[in-house]
DNA sequence: CTAGGGTTAG
């Protein structure tokens, strides 16, 4: 299995994003922000820092009779990374022609910096083939752990384990970076029951000191695998012994934190480094950043992001990509785009990373064009776009319903040297699907299992989803059965879309004793259960039962979202019980969410008959002056 | 200054 950070991975590019317009259904469950905390709209805190940023520092107005002083801007071209191998390459040959020969720390030091290029291969190459055969340089251990960590990253840790061996048998002996290297590799393999074990033999055995390095690598392997509580602990008891905790360890502790939805926690331990004199890096506040983000507490994500700039700490590009992100999610375009220019004049450049995030906030807009233009701009600054790029341009075109654009970029993967992945084939099934091309999606489907693509939670949802909207119900049970007879991913997603698919196909009673069922399978409701049912009843014409259920819900502890909110507003519109629909309207717009495009229209069918009940003037009125631009439309 | 190991974004 994937380790917490993969599925976390998938779940927010794929997953949720998927389903974000037409399919809400197999949407995320857990993942997705409260949504009480997005009472707190205003996301534009961010944006006017940001552009503070830009006019303050980088663009003072010069004082008067004096000349501006030129700037030092740290301005580079993006794309050094071959550059930069190449003077490393080309200094590296140079010792080796010189007499007497460097010490081989100085090769070290060259190789490292390769190394931290991403360039393992050649790395391994000039150990292998420059230093000892030729050379017949002696080696050392550092150069050993050089030559292991490639493999590492190489996801050869077996290659460095025989490594390991090599060096006993030649007589060296590893120190604990040398053992360091290979636990964290085993852990970037998802072999963490290994790297905890061989931890703990080295511990038994007390051939090595464990020192904070290593005690941070154990860290980040509970965090990784979900175990943040565990992670916690450890730090207590680094805290406690005489090896203590540093920046790196608060800050993997803090962001595991965030990343399981305990931002408080986060905040709480990120107060104690202050208390122990610990200081925050770049890495730190990024995380808090990105954590409060995506709880959409912008007021306090801003105050980090100040905090961060006070105490001296210049923003990298990861932070930058973290806020563009998160004015893409809020579908700030505009701002995002700020950002994108702010970092550029403040000489950081964007990379793979920040380009596809645009690329992303372009597509959920459903404004391909721009997409592919953000793309573009991407191959012309140098980065080439890899597999995560194109699949969220092949999901956003499937989004959008143009499944020739989107198999057209399916099929320019392998012409581009790009293996499609499980999140590729998943965009492109829901996509066939959708249009009602089950053939090709079958078709498709046994490509996928052909090339040894991974199915996962995901695209059983999207198969289930696939046949039931069809026609293919039987198809789709038969396939619910299978899965529960081998035990796999029935979760609540995937009952959520059996009962709709029963509501539709006129099954009342099915869908409800389904419904009633779920707490003996030991499952819980989630919104998009509730809304289904509510649905459902609304569409029977059971709004009582329909308003029970939507009363019922917060009662049991889950709040309604702007889904439930818009399928109640329209089943009271269709019953003409506008009075009801309008005061449901306010409760939404107070809540932080707004009407659909089919209830806008709709709500706006009933104010432009201006109503004579003067207590439906007043609610009116309220409706009316959060969103001014409806206010327009009707005059 | 003092090789090589651990933390962040799509």
């Amino acid at each position: 299995m994937s380790s917490r950070r993969k599925r976390i991975y998938f779940s927010s590019i794929i997953g949720p994003r998927i389903a974000y317009c037409n399919n809400w259904l197999l949407k995320g469950t857990s993942k997705s922000p409260s949504l009480l905390v997005k009472v707190n709209h205003p996301s534009c805190f961010l944006f006017v820092l940001i552009r503070s940023l830009s006019n303050t520092t980088e663009n003072p107005t010069p004082p008067q009779g004096r000349e501006p002083k030129p700037e030092a801007l740290p301005k580079q071209p993006c794309n050094l990374g071959p550059n930069h191998l190449h003077s490393a390459l080309i200094s590296f040959n140079r010792m080796l022609r010189m007499r007497p020969l460097p010490p081989i720390s100085q090769f070290n030091k060259v190789l490292g910096s390769i190394l931290k290029m991403g360039h393992y291969v050649t790395a391994l190459s000039l150990i292998q083939n420059k230093l000892q055969q030729f050379q017949g340089i002696q080696v050392n251990i550092c150069t050993f752990s050089i030559a292991i960590n490639c493999y590492c990253h190489l996801d050869r840790v077996d290659f460095g384990l025989s490594l390991l061996g090599t060096l006993f048998k030649r007589g060296y002996t590893p120190d604990v970076t040398t053992f360091t290297t290979l636990i964290n590799g085993l852990i970037l393999q998802d072999k963490t029951p290994l790297a905890v074990e061989l931890f703990k033999k080295l511990m038994r055995t007390r051939e090595i000191e464990p020192d904070v390095v290593m005690y941070g690598t154990i860290v980040n392997a509970l965090c990784r695998t979900g175990n943040t509580i565990r992670a916690v602990s450890l730090l207590r008891i680094m805290e406690e012994g005489s090896c203590k905790p540093n920046t790196v360890v608060y800050t993997t502790v803090i962001d595991s934190l965030c990343k399981d939805r305990m931002v408080d926690d986060a905040l709480k331990l990120f107060s104690t480094m202050d208390e122990k004199g610990i200081f925050p890096n770049v890495v730190t506040y990024t995380s808090l950043i990105h954590g409060l983000c995506n709880f959409g507490q912008w007021k306090e994500a801003t105050e980090m992001f100040k905090e961060m700039l006070d105490s001296g700490i210049a923003p990298n590009v990861h932070t930058y990509s973290v806020l563009l992100d998160a004015c893409t999610k809020e579908g700030k375009m505009k701002e995002a785009k700020g950002v994108l220019e702010v970092m550029i004049q403040r000489g950081v450049d964007p990379d793979l990373v920040t380009y596809s995030t645009l690329m992303d906030g372009y597509c959920l807009q459903g404004q391909m064009d721009e997409a592919i233009r953000v793309l573009n701009t991407m191959v012309e600054r140098g980065l080439r776009p890899n597999v995560f790029s194109y699949n969220i341009l092949i999901n956003g075109y499937c989004k959008k319903m143009k499944i020739d654009e989107a198999m057209h970029l399916f099929q320019e993967l392998p012409r581009r040297g790009l293996k499609p992945d499980n999140g590729t084939f998943n965009a492109m099934l829901w996509g066939l699907f959708q249009t009602g091309r089950c053939g090709a999606a079958q078709k498709l489907f046994n490509d996928m299992q052909a090339a040894g693509i991974n199915l996962d939670s995901c695209t059983y949802g999207i198969l289930l989803d696939g046949l039931c909207k069809n026609g293919h119900i039987s198809e789709a049970l038969s396939l619910f059965h299978r899965m529960e007879s081998n035990g796999l991913f029935l979760d609540i997603v995937k009952y959520n879309i059996l009962i709709d698919a029963f509501w539709k196909d006129k099954q009342l009673d099915t869908a409800r004793a389904i419904f009633s069922n779920l707490s003996s399978k030991g499952l819980q409701p989630d919104v998009k259960t509730y809304t289904i049912m509510i649905q459902g009843l609304c569409e029977e014409g059971l709004l009582h039962e329909a308003k029970e259920l939507f009363v019922k819900m917060e009662q049991n502890g889950c709040l309604a979202d702007d889904v439930t909110y818009n399928t109640i507003i329209r089943g009271f519109i269709g019953q003409h019980k506008r009075y009801e629909a309008l005061i449901l309207v306010e409760e939404m717009v107070q809540r932080g969410f707004s009407a659909d495009a089919s209830n806008s229209s709709l709500i706006i069918d009933i104010l432009s008959t201006k109503g004579q009940d003067p207590a439906l003037q007043e609610v009116i009125k309220k409706f009316m002056s959060k969103d001014s631009h409806k206010m327009k439309e009707i005059e």
